[in-house]
DNA sequence: AAATTTTACTTACCATGTTAACTAAAACGT
DNA sequence: ACGTTTTAGTTAACATGGTAAGTAAAATTT
């Protein structure tokens, strides 16, 4: 077997097989569903985990959104304050610090996670079954695993 | 042990436990220092991929970039667009097909890939360490399942 | 050959990612 | 108390993500 001139030197992995890539890859394959279904109620991806923090932590401070949905306090800002338009959800600035604001979820907020829900939960299983219970709970250990 | 309301019901799994989100959240652990590596040199991570494809692969089109760089056709365009403006690669309107744009990179764009790819290596080879090359491999193709 | 469809981009529009600079309030140091 | 530092959040600027519509050339249909 010859040896490419190639071969002769290291190289980074190809893109099939450089994490980062694939990472991304998969992701997008993951969110295919979940953003289909969110574009029927009208709301992106980062304002579906903002509204799904609310619900499911209650009332809080942009900061704590911010380290649960994992989003960078510049787009969490600019997120909180078209949720607070459409009425999604409340805020109010903290008496004991006026720094912080406290947001919590409305009504109509609470009725888009209560309308996806099931469908999101849905499709949570479906990928799970995909990859098999053993694999998928192996895949979050490796990524939890790179996180340190 | 009581059992609180809300484990009366189905839940979508913590923020910790969601494929979608610890994807997202290990790419962005894995991306850091790549960024770091790029911001001296004032390209960015995907203008790295655009160039990193042309390097190995030489001249081709840019739905084959795209390809490559897991990158959709409305951002490459604006990618490629740039790179051409600041001189790192060079274009030309294919002579049998006038629609495709073959794209080839440039000295200044090549000496962009030869400056970064030591650390580049360095980089991969550290994050693979980090996993343990068992592991590693096992990451890669828990991902490579997911595409399908 | 003319009309239709497909392909390879390009442009527009809006939202987010990312870094940096900025503001205001709280906490700290002396 | 006063000045300094830290914290919480906002704004700005630029690049990309993602969907939709537009354009020009090639391929297909009729």
């Amino acid at each position: 077997m010859k040896t490419k001139k190639e071969d002769l030197f290291k190289r980074l992995p190809s893109t099939r097989r450089s994490l980062p890539i694939a990472l991304m890859r998969s992701r997008e394959k993951v969110m295919g569903p979940i953003r289909d279904m969110l574009k029927v109620s009208g709301i992106t991806e980062q304002q579906w985990r903002v509204l799904r923090v609310l619900s499911e932590s209650g009332a809080q401070d942009l900061t704590q959104i911010s380290l649960k949905a994992s989003l960078l306090m510049p787009s969490l800002s600019r997120i909180i304050k078209k949720l607070r338009e459409e009425g999604l959800i409340v805020s109010q600035t903290n008496d004991e610090d006026r720094r912080r604001q406290i947001v919590r979820i409305g009504t109509k907020g609470q009725k888009i996670i209560d309308d996806n829900l099931p469908q999101a939960m849905k499709i949570a299983e479906e990928l799970q079954q995909h990859l098999g219970l053993e694999r998928h709970e192996q895949l979050l250990d490796l990524l939890e695993t790179l996180e340190k």
